[in-house]
This record gives C-alpha cells, structure tokens and sequence, in this order.
RNA sequence: GCUCGAAUGGUGGAAUGGUAGACACGAAGGACUUAAAAUCCUUUGGCCAUUGCGGCUGUGCGGGUUCAAGUCCCGCUUCGAGUACCA
C-alpha cells in the first residue's frame, strides 16, 4: 500500500473530531500544562506558510506533555477586534463584524488541515459580547481602583474616599497624576464634580488631559506601541501631538513590579531587556533651583547629580508650565513666536529636524550649590512627558547640552580630570571631579559615584532636593475614536463619568449607518441611534484599543463560558497561568507589557492567583519570503536565464514563485501567467531557465506567497508540520523556501516502507536485536533532549538516521516500531495515527505512554578514541568499554604510528577523556 | 548613538572545550526503465595526490587562555533586530 496523505489525514482529523480527542477538563488527579499561542487577528488575507509556525511548534510541545501524562490546555480563539476590519468596512459599507467571520472561518478552515490538537469548545473572539463582558467588566474594577504606593498594590477607590472623609489627604501615597493637599472639611465642601475630579487623579483607570498620539489619517488616538518613527505602525499616517481628555490606565503604577517581575520568569534575555528599556528605570535626584527675583522655582531631574558646579543654563521644554511663569516681559513676544512654531510640527517633523533651536526667557536661575545666576532657555531638545520638563544643562558632560552650548555660545566647565571638551562632551560616568568646589560641599577629587552619592546626601539634607527614580514607562491611553471595539460601559451625567451597573453587562456595540465619524466630529458611536442609555445622560462613544481584548484572554480559555465571572476560582487555581508561551517578539513592549499590567492587576483584586502570566515564553522567528526573479532583456519580451543575464541588459522582474520550482521557472505556467508573457521568448541554460531570487517580506506584491493549502494538498500536513520544523532553529527567523520539502516527504515514505512492502503489512512480533534497540533508544534519548529545548530541526534529522538504520537493519518488530510511532506522534500526528492502529491499537496515539530511554541498551561494547599528539588528531583506537585509563593509554602508545610522532620526544602528558580522545603531549 | 543577537560548504543548517561540516537540499556519476517520473547506490569544504595509504588547509578579522577553541577571554569588521533628543 502506497503512503496516500489525503485519505489518512482527513479520516483521522475526522477521527478526532468525533471522538473529541482534544477536549481538555479540570483532572485534580494529573498535573496542568498550559500551552498557549498568541491568538491571531483574522486578516483579510488569510494564512501563509510563515503563520503556523509558532503553531506547530507549541502543538508538537502539548502533544509531547500530553504524552507524558500532563493535562495540558491548548486554546485557539482569535483577537477579532481591528482597525483593518474597520478601514474595511468604511470603503466598502460591509459590517465589520461580517467580515471578521469570513475571516475567522477561512482561518479556521485553513488551521483545522494542519492537524492541531486545540480543544476547540474553549475558543474565543474579542468581539463575542460573551467575551468583552469581562473586558468591560476589569475596566469597571480598574476605574473603582487606586494604586497604593505604600502597600504597592491597587486597593478600592472606597478606601482612598474613607481617607479623605476622615484625615484629608494625610497619609494618602498614592499613585496619581499630580500631588494633591487638602483636609477632610475641605473635602466634604466639594462639589460632586471636584471630587470626581479629584479621584480621577488616582484611579487606576481614569480620564486625564493627555498629549496623545493622533492619528488625522485614521482619526484616532493611538498608543506609543502603536507608533514607530512618527507614523502609525498599521498604515504608515504620520502621528501628531494632541492634547486631550481621553481614558488612560494609570499603568506607570505598576513600573516597578513589572520590572520585578522579569526575575522571575523564564523569558529571553533579549525580550527581557527590551521591556526593562521600555520601563526606563532611571536613578537619580530631583532638584530645586529658584529663579532669581521671583517665588517660583524649578524642579529638575538628573542622573547626574554629581555635575551641579558645572550647569552653565538650564532648559525648559516649549510645553512646560514654567515657562509663562518666568519669561521676561521683553522676551515673552520672541518665546511665544518659538513655542508656537514648535506647535505646528507634527512629531514626526520634529524628529528629522535635528537642528538646534531654542530662545532664551529672559530669566536667570540661581546654582544651589554656587549661588551663581545662570540663564534659563527654552527648547524642543528637552521633553515636556520625561521627568519634570525641565533640566539643568551640563555642557562638558552632555552631548545634547553640549550641541546647544556650542550653537548658542555657553560656557562650558569640565568637571572631570583629565577630560577633552574642545570637540565633544565626556559622557562617560567615570573619573577624577574637578571644578566642584562650593561654601560647603566640596566634590573635588571623588570618583563620578562617589560624587553623585555625595550630593545626593546633601541636598536630602539641605532641603533643595530628593531622590528620585524616574520610569519612562507611560500610563496606557485607553480611548481609540474608532467604532470596531470594546464600548467603554462608561455614561455621563453633569459632566461626571459613571461606571454602568455590572449586572447590565456587556453593553453591546450598537449598529450605526456608516463607519466614519459624525458630521459634528464625533466618533462613529455618535451615530448609534436609541442606543442602551437611560433620559438624561450621555454615552461614553469612544472604543477600547485592541490591547483591551487580548490583555486577560488568556484566563478566559481557563473557563470560557462562565457567565457569572471571568474565571471560576476553581479553574484558576487549577491551571494558574501560562507555562509556555509562544508567539512573535513584535508584542514585547505592547501586549506583553498591558497583558502583565492587566494580571497584576487582577492579581491585586483577588481575582487570579499567579502574579505573572506568561512563566515562559519563545518567540518564533519571523518567516521570510523568498521572491523569484525573471530576467526580461530591455524593449523585447525575451527573457534570459539567471546566469546569462550578466551579457544583456535585463530588467529584473518578481515572478510567482508557485511556478517556479527549484529556482527553475515552468515556461508554460510562466506564458499563461499573464497575457503579456503569452508569446514571450527566452534564452535558456542547459535547456533550462534559472531564475533569481532575493529574500523580501513574504506579501501579495512580491509574489512570493506560499499558501500552506497547497502545501497540505501536495505534500500533507505531516510533511508540513515537519518540513516548517525542518526549516532552522525555531527562534531565528528565515525564508520559507519550498526547495528541500522532498526531504521530509521522502523520510515519510521511508517510514511507510518500514510497514508496508507492497500491499503487505510486514511487522511481526519478533524480538528486537540489539542494533535496533540501540537505534531506538538513541532516538528516544535525542528527542526527549530536544524538544525540551525547543530544537525541533535536529530532532527530525534524529528520525530520518532512525528510520535509515532501521531500514537497513530490515527491522520488523512490532515493539520498536510502536515506540518510533509515539516519539514521532507530536511532530507528525496523522501518519503516526494511522500506522498505530494498523498495528492493531484501538485507542489514539494521542494517550499513548511517553517512553524513557533505557542506557544499558546504548552502550558499546567497543569504544573508540581519537589519539592526538599535541592536540593534532592522528589515528583511532578502538578498545573494550570499560577498559581502564592505564590500558588505553598503554594501547595508544603501542599503536604502530605512535613511534613516528613521539620519536626522539619525550612525553609530558597523557590526557584521556572517557570515550573520547586520548592526548598525548610531546616535546 | 545605545541595547541585544548573529557570522561555519553551492544552499538551509549540526557540533555538554575533545576526529568541524550531522541531517537535508542542490549538483555530478551510476543502476533500473524504450523513455520520463519515482526509487536505489556512489561522490560532494578547498588544494595536492588519487597505479598507494594519504597530506596540507579550513568555522568573518587580529590577539590571548588551554595539551586541545567554531565554542572561553580581549580588541575589531560586517550584517540583522529592537530602541532613541529619557537629562
């Protein structure tokens, strides 16, 4: 029987189907394993052969757990809220949420031929009222939430008002937007609208005045992880400032425990690195400098307290509110002029523009530790968002400062000895300090550390500073004026937002006529007719980000048809949170950042029981396509082969590279490509033609998609799952490149050829020789190795030796064979399904036992050395195992080349290393 | 600029400090076929020798540690990823 792909994968996946193989239920009796990958947003475009990477990888893992006796939770559902879905809709009228089920269904139908083994009646949408009931439901707790600094959690917003109502602000160490004093009888005299403007500022979910990221093209605010280089990361709109009143989740709160948290789980260090970037802890001091004539006094920021006596101005940014407080009368006109040009530059302006500006306030500030006065400046260098909006410049030790100084004209003091500031600034946190003397604090003579200490102590002490650590982290803006999301459950009246009554959840997302915003300027929502408000009040009409779906989605595939919370008790504590976690490193500052926010949260609230979510994570390589090039010689419709091509002067041209197979274009499928080409001519090489090819961005206009359908359809989802494997180390990213898929497919048939000889089924119940137990347990012992450790390529180069040996020991027995079948089942599930029960077992493969290698049976009876002389290789000997050092080393000087290498020499050393080499050190 | 990662045949890639190039693709030659496909066998880093066993060289570059370095250390080069007026 020849190995025939469609009729064994379609019976099986039928078979699983029906006999709901995957269904995974709360076992108290066996340990949990979570297996989950990042959901997919269903794109228009469908699945390529680069999407189900990852897939397969945590598929071959849950498949190996399961075997092991782990009860492991494999979930698939999908991230459906999205902008393209929207962008969509408003060019075409077609209902978002019409062609997110075509999509999801397309996805659907393209994983379900790949053979996963997700539990499928635990799937999950974003946009399923179902689901975003409890999305809207956390917004709910964060809104009712506060963030303690003292006990550094978030506690109920209750206990904050209990404060006020008896002590005022006394006591209160709460994360909030800006300090706040006030007593208790000053807090019962506000009105409804001050003390909700008051709490506002330390809700955990809150409405704040904010510089967001707007976005004119798409008409939406967006996150700072939705933004790179000053355009929009879906669509490539420039990205301008804007100031204003949008939800926010106060999620710098958090910084510091996200930071924590990395210890403790098991993340690349390259990932974890990236978010301790985003995060930005930085140590330092604030520090107070007055300005001289005036009550008002700058705070600062630095890292570099060290560098007081050498601030020769200071620098507000245009934003800052120090500004209008300090300019001079006769300057006021020119730093008006300044800020406002600054204004109208969109971010992204901003940043190409590296020219230095500034204008100065007319204002001088007096040096703490000098007494001296120094001139305060304005510019774009210096951000309003970082810090307090305001440095003291240090020329000599800065290089933006020292730009600034130097186009300006400022003095410029080293402070360290021995540093060159004629060309550049000496940035470097090492050295002798000079120069830093004052009346009573004297740096002069301390290294850079100690000098910051110093300082830091002194002016704790005297009162005109603090330490201070500073986050670059940013609370999380919430608000997207879009119509394909989350509805906030939020409703007004006076002017005060109130929370919707959890028991009315979710509140649906209304129907509108079009998907653009409202003639008035209002979001899409604005449109909603006779929508779920009550007389009097007005609806919240913004819509949640697409972070908002997939921050808790995980918890969700714990218990996903529970209506009376987002997770039983009993399902989290059983499965707890994520063991593996798969997915790509562009969410390392995104998702992967309000996802741990989001728990942590939760986590505080009693909710969850695990403090992070993700234990560990892999992040799968991104495939790559790999484009074919024609070769058309220029004003003809001649086409020359890719080695020719050097004699003619050729256009390149993409070509479809389903047409192309080893780099060898079909003529005929290229004529009938396009009626263009129909009556091309070509010169060929070797009666072939060869076409180019470069690696670019898998996508429709490269024309180098690969459909994984047609793979399946081809070749088999075996040979798939395998050859995607088969590919290079999982984490690193690659082109798909289809030439070498016969490899896989070949071991494949291989495999069925150690079964079947003809129509015959050739197993029998013979007792396995020592080579094939040997063969066996080599295999076992290699696989387990490496799937633990994620390198699935070499552990498929370990079946193809396995299956070799085996064929040319002619193996027949039964029980070596099922072992190869149950180590092979993870990687290729339908084969080994099949070949299982033609052994004659009626249960799946599935719930089949794990083996464990047995040692005895890889011994070697001989073992052989290499024998170098001074680390040069120079022969072999092969002698019994367990021969002692003093015989093996007798046995390789006797060796009959022994004699030519040490001749006349003497011998210095013998080096053995069991089983391995013996080296013996001449001269 | 900063952070992280990488560099090994024609290609994808293997190698707990211990005979570099596993495994696969491609290529060349051969067998079976009228032929093709499929399948099987042999060769395949480079150079030299191939009527001889073999010899030399070789993991981006320059040093070092070691009996022994693709692997560890120091200094570069190139490429990739992330991030950036963050004081």
């Amino acid at each position: 029987m020849e190995y025939n792909h469609k009729d064994i994968e379609s019976r099986w996946q039928q078979y699983w189907k029906e006999n709901k193989t995957y269904k995974t239920e709360i076992d108290n009796a066996r340990p949990k394993y979570y297996v989950l990958d990042m959901f997919p947003y269903p794109s228009g475009a469908g699945l390529h052969v680069g999407h189900p990477l990852g897939y397969i990888a945590s598929d071959i893992f849950s498949r190996y757990k399961r075997l092991q006796g782990f009860n492991v939770l494999h979930p698939m559902g999908y991230d459906a809220y999205g902008l393209p879905a929207e962008q969509y809709a408003i060019q075409t009228g077609q209902h978002p949420e019409v062609t997110t089920f075509q999509n999801i269904d397309r996805y659907r139908n393209q994983l379900d031929k790949i053979g996963f083994c997700y539990d499928w009646d635990r799937e999950i949408k974003t946009c399923d009222p179902e689901y975003y009931k409890w999305t809207q439901w956390a917004f709910i707790q964060m809104f009712n939430s506060y963030f303690d600094k003292n006990k550094e959690k978030a506690l109920p917003i209750s206990k904050l008002i209990e404060n006020f109502e008896t002590k005022g602000t006394i006591d209160v160490n709460a994360a909030c937007g800006k300090e706040m004093n006030f007593t208790s009888e000053e807090w019962k005299a506000f009105t409804d609208k001050e003390k909700s403007d008051i709490l506002m500022n330390y809700r955990v979910a809150y409405l704040g005045n904010t510089m967001v990221n707007w976005c004119p093209k798409l008409g939406t605010v967006l996150a700072n992880d939705e933004v790179s280089e000053g355009v929009s990361i879906r669509g490539g709109y420039p990205v301008e400032q804007k100031l204003m009143y949008q939800w926010c989740l106060r999620v710098s709160a958090y910084a510091q425990r996200l930071l924590d948290g990395l210890e403790t789980i098991d993340w690349t260090d390259s990932l974890k690195e990236t978010q301790r970037n985003w995060i930005g802890r930085s140590e330092g001091a604030e520090m107070l400098f007055k300005i001289a004539d005036s009550d008002v006094e700058l705070e600062i920021f630095t890292t570099r307290a060290d560098t007081v006596f050498g601030v020769t101005f200071m620098v507000l940014a245009p934003e800052s509110a120090y500004v209008q407080q300090i300019v001079t009368a006769d300057k006021k006109e020119e730093v008006d002029a300044y800020i406002n040009s600054i204004k109208h530059k969109t971010e992204r302006e901003r940043m190409i523009d590296k020219t230095i500006s500034g204008v100065f306030t007319g204002a001088y500030a007096i040096n703490p530790l000098t007494g001296k006065q120094i001139p305060v400046w304005v510019s774009d260098y210096v951000l309003a968002g970082y810090g307090t909006g305001a440095i003291m410049a240090v020329p000599a030790h800065d290089s933006r400062d020292y730009a600034f100084a130097r186009h300006f004209n400022l003095p410029i003091i080293p402070l360290i000895e021995g540093c060159d500031v004629s060309e550049a600034s000496f940035d470097a946190k090492e050295g002798k300090m000079i120069n830093s003397q004052g009346e009573e604090l004297n740096l002069n003579g301390l290294e850079v550390k100690e000098a910051i200490a110093a300082t830091k102590k002194y002016i704790s002490e005297k009162g005109i500073g603090k330490v201070k650590i500073n986050y670059r982290l940013r609370d999380a803006i919430f608000s997207r004026q879009r119509y394909w999301g989350e509805p906030f459950p939020v409703y007004y009246k006076d002017g005060i937002p109130y929370m919707m009554d959890e028991s009315k959840l979710p509140l649906l997302l209304p129907e509108v006529d079009k998907f653009l915003p409202t003639e008035t300027g209002e979001p899409p929502l604005g449109r909603a007719k006779n929508w779920a408000t009550e007389e009097g009040y007005s609806i919240e009409l913004c819509t949640m980000p697409g972070f908002a779906g997939s921050s808790a989605y995980y918890l969700r595939y714990m218990d996903p048809r529970n209506n009376d919370a987002l997770v039983s008790k009993e399902a989290n504590n059983y499965w707890r949170n994520v063991d593996l976690y798969l997915g790509g490193s562009e969410h390392a500052t995104g998702h992967l950042i309000y996802s741990r926010f989001w728990n942590k949260f939760l986590f505080d609230m009693g909710v969850v029981c695990e403090q992070e979510p993700f234990k560990k994570l892999i992040n799968q390589g991104m495939i790559q396509g790999r484009s074919n090039f024609v070769y058309r010689i220029k004003d003809t419709n001649t086409f020359v082969s890719y080695n020719l091509k050097k004699d003619y002067d050729v256009t390149p041209i993409h070509v479809d590279v389903n047409i192309v197979a080893n780099d060898i274009l079909d003529l005929e499928k290229f004529k009938a490509w396009r009626p263009e080409f129909n009556n091309a001519e070509f010169v060929l090489e070797d009666g072939k033609y060869v076409c180019g090819w470069a690696v670019e961005k898998m996508s429709k206009s490269m024309f180098n998609v690969v459909n994984p359908d047609d793979i399946v359809e081809r070749y088999g989802a075996d040979t798939l799952r395998l050859y995607e494997m088969f590919l290079g180390p999982l984490e690193q990213s690659k082109p798909w490149d289809t030439n070498g898929i016969d490899g896989v497919n070949r071991f494949l048939k291989k495999l069925w050829g150690l079964f079947y000889k003809g129509e015959d089924m050739v197993i029998t119940d013979i007792e396995p020789t020592a080579d094939e137990l040997k063969s066996l347990h080599k295999l076992i012992k290699k696989v387990t190795y490496d799937i633990e450790n994620f390198s699935f390529n070499t552990s498929i180069s370990a079946f193809m030796i396995c299956v070799n040996e085996l064929t040319s020991l002619k193996c027949k027995s039964k029980a070596i064979l099922e072992q190869v079948l149950v180590v092979l089942a993870p990687f290729a599930p339908h084969i080994t399904e099949e070949l299982w029960h033609v052994l004659g077992n009626n249960t799946s493969i599935c719930d089949a036992e794990w083996p464990v290698h047995n040692e005895e049976y890889l011994k070697e009876a001989n073992v052989t050395y290499a024998v170098s002389f001074n680390g040069k290789a120079r022969y072999n000997i092969e002698v019994a195992v367990d021969t002692p050092r003093e015989e093996v080393e007798k046995l390789a000087l006797e060796h009959e080349g022994a004699a030519k290498w040490i001749d006349g020499k003497s011998i210095r050393k013998i080096i053995v290393v069991p089983n391995k080499i013996v080296n013996i050190v001449v001269g």
